[in-house]
DNA sequence: TCATTCGGTCTACATGTGTTGACTGAAAAG
DNA sequence: CTTTTCAGTCAACACATGTAGACCGAATGA
């Protein structure tokens, strides 16, 4: 312990390290998804090895769990305008910017069954919140649409890059946020 | 020549075999997309063998190419009004059922870039007869629009299976008839 | 100073997969 | 009847990949 303090200290090196595979992880996972990114590639592209890689996070599987979870929304409630705004609003971000770890579990969730109930979850539970604000009868469906729509948009946008969805977001939004309006007010 | 005639000759037997190998290889691609089939699972649930799939069908990729073509969708024109009608008469079909070799493009085009650019030339083919036909400078994004829109009512019900998804065409139309309407016509 | 921990590197193995080629027997052709 | 073609079967190969384990050297702790 009495030693000349080192440049990086061994749990500092450690965490830097994990980082790297971590965000390696989600860049490939994302750009490729899960089958075609190799333990090697990403070892590779976080300057490291993949014994290493398998050490720190066990195995590709829950090295993936890791790197592909996706953050929880925040709450949606009150009157149908205000469930409105609140969807506009978390639709604004997405398109904005949708974190790596999100596009790697959209990306992974066509093909990979654990990526699948990820996103499945996280959809579900927000439509829930939503269906049950909603008046009507098809209050459902509408709270299904709402979730196809908002899924539509994002994977166009960030995964498929589909012509005319890469205008700004307030572009988008202008043309996108009055169908969201008329899906929650009816 | 002059022989007892065969029960089934030889080349309508081939064409049998080769039509159970693609029956075979777009549902799998359709269930599990391009990576997580292979040639092996292919030729059981086909009743066949491995070294005839390749033999008929060159590679996996050929085979691919061959199971996952996209049927074009007609030409779109007319009026925002009728451009609106055919959206919609599109989209109730697609939605009642798609084919299992778009379904297996659908799938795979998230991980296998050639099958991406099959669906991005089919949906570019039909965004730039609706952008050509719409007023307004938004007429782009507005099309994008459209094609997300499509994009996610038939990925959430045909491959998410979400909920709220998977009542019948009409009662889907109903939500989602009004919106491309809107989208149609600004 | 000495022993221990641990980040990092390298090699090797088991497995699954696309693909090839030899072989068989029956249908087709003469 | 003889030869040729060809659908179908089987075994094997080359290769990539996830994973495990041995090994090295420096930071750590007493």
């Amino acid at each position: 312990m009495r030693r000349l303090r080192a440049v990086t200290t061994r749990v500092e090196q450690r965490r830097r390290t994990e980082t790297r595979i971590l965000t390696a992880a989600r860049q490939l996972f994302g750009e490729q998804g899960f089958d075609r990114t190799t333990i090697r590639a990403i070892a590779t592209r976080a300057g490291s090895d993949p014994g290493l890689v398998m050490r720190y996070f066990g195995s590709k599987e829950k090295l993936f769990a890791q790197a592909a979870a996706i953050p929880a929304d925040g709450p949606i409630e009150g009157s149908p305008e205000q469930i409105a705004e609140q969807l506009v609003a978390a639709l604004t971000e997405k398109l904005a910017d949708e974190p790596a770890a999100a596009l790697a579990a959209l990306r992974a969730m066509f093909t990979h069954p654990e990526a699948a109930e990820e996103v499945r979850a996280a959809m579900t539970a927000q439509q829930r919140q939503v269906a049950a604000q909603l008046s009507g009868d098809d209050a459902l469906v509408r709270s299904g649409v709402i979730g196809a729509l908002t899924l539509g948009l994002v994977i166009s946008r960030h995964l498929v890059r589909l012509d005319g969805l890469d205008a700004s977001p307030e572009e988008l939004m202008a043309v996108a946020g009055p169908l969201l309006e008329k899906l929650a007010t009816g």
